[in-house]
DNA sequence: CAGTGGTCTAGACCACTGG
DNA sequence: CAGTGGTCTAGACCACTGG
């Protein structure tokens, strides 16, 4: 707690002098740095590590510690839908369409990595986002990984939640694959649009800790309500490509 | 170079361990390791992290080092659409559709960051692979940050490209949004499909270095070609909110 | 070539876990 | 409470840049 503490606080007041000197700004030198803030010089260079990995500065060797024109970039990061829509200032809600128990077909078994004929759990779910339809959700769990889990389990709150908190699954990270659609009369009755409304339909397996896949689901999203937004950064070349032929990017 | 060598030699020692251990294995302790490869700790421990970050290793706490179950993730990277499509095999090329000076109106000028009537020069180009239409692109690029760029220059290669060469500018990041549309009646023409069909609409805003707006861009994919695929981790706890409520995610 | 960030070292202590 | 990873220190030298 004192340890983190005192870089949480190196950090707050290496951003109060970021602030002071605005944009394309630059630092004092790290050694002097580390003396002003009487820490060591690689304690320093830790949070100064951090603050660049934030996008809020940028260093140069042999030139100096600059401070970074643009805005923070968001790194992209795996948010429940619930997560999501907070995040963006919408209270989110479900409805359960349907659940049942399912075999595994050769598809979604090749996808979960069960074996064919493996019990599942499908369940259909109407997000909501301030009480509007936003997607369309069909999530598949293998009840062998999840043994005595009950739909009913998951009609409120967050999957995520439920995974952690019975299961002790800590989600680690997802594929996420994103295509466009049509909605088919059905599903655009559930959504509240037209039949054939273009959607968006993102796919996602989820890992958890162990690499175990604890989940596949497919949601189709209303093309008008919603979009996908990403931040990406340019490789760097962090991995030179140890002495191999170079990449033909 | 010896330095940075030296470190790549360990990180290669490190990943024969990883590779002889196999998944769900552990790696010595760090004093250990550290003693074996005739380093200091603090180096091997760079080593380390480096390695978790790319998905190898799960560091814990008074537990040990553990080999990640998990295939490694695969950061998203921007890539331009010719190093895209070679990535996943293909032979990108481009049909230069039109190409004309224009002044910003008030959405672009938004978006680019630049005063309302400013000349902009637009591109829209046929984006191919293996000869077969993948993507409708329109760029718009701003004449100021670019003076003397011709439409010839980008007919063909990789935007990027020329504006590294020509110009000394490092594309750094991109913001992106998908949507999910249906292409009118022309576009579907161009695109080689039926009209009305689903499409992605990815927009895309590239900054370079020094945050400066480059382009942007609006795409048009193929849903029948193309699906956007992404890796996302679940944060970690990395900054806990510094004194704060707890974020109520 | 002075000044800057980058790497590395040997050693100390802290925080957490349960081999 | 022994062992592990996490943090920090004071100091050295390297690699790069052009105030």
């Amino acid at each position: 707690m004192e340890r983190s503490r005192k870089r949480q606080q190196l950090k707050q007041q290496l951003l109060e002098l970021i602030e002071a000197q605005g944009e394309g700004g630059r630092l004092p030198p790290e050694r002097e740095l580390s003396e002003r803030f009487a820490v060591a010089r690689e304690t320093l260079r830790r949070s100064l590590r951090e603050l660049e990995d934030e996008g809020l500065l940028e260093r140069k060797q042999g030139a100096g510690t600059f401070i970074s024109g643009q805005p923070v970039l968001k790194q992209p990061q795996l948010l429940s839908f619930s997560e999501e829509m907070l995040e963006r200032g919408l209270q989110p809600s479900s409805r359960l369409i349907s659940s049942r128990r399912i075999a595994a077909g050769a598809k979604l078994a090749q996808r979960l990595k069960i074996v064919p004929g493996s019990p599942l759990l499908e369940l259909r779910r109407l997000r909501l986002a301030n009480e509007a339809p936003m997607a369309l959700e069909t999530v598949y769990l293998s009840q062998a990984l999840l043994p005595g889990l009950e739909p009913q389990d998951l009609v409120r709150g967050s999957l995520y939640e439920v995974l952690e908190r019975q299961y002790g699954l800590k989600i680690r990270s997802a594929q996420q694959q994103i295509q466009a659609t049509v909605l088919s009369e059905d599903e655009a009755g559930l959504l509240d649009v037209p039949p054939f409304s273009p959607s968006l339909l993102i796919e996602r397996l989820s890992l958890a800790q162990g690499g175990e896949i604890v989940e596949y689901a497919k949601s189709l999203y209303r093309a008008d309500r919603y979009r996908f937004e990403i931040q990406v950064q340019r490789a760097k070349p962090v991995l030179p490509a140890p002495a191999e032929a170079p990449d033909p990017l």
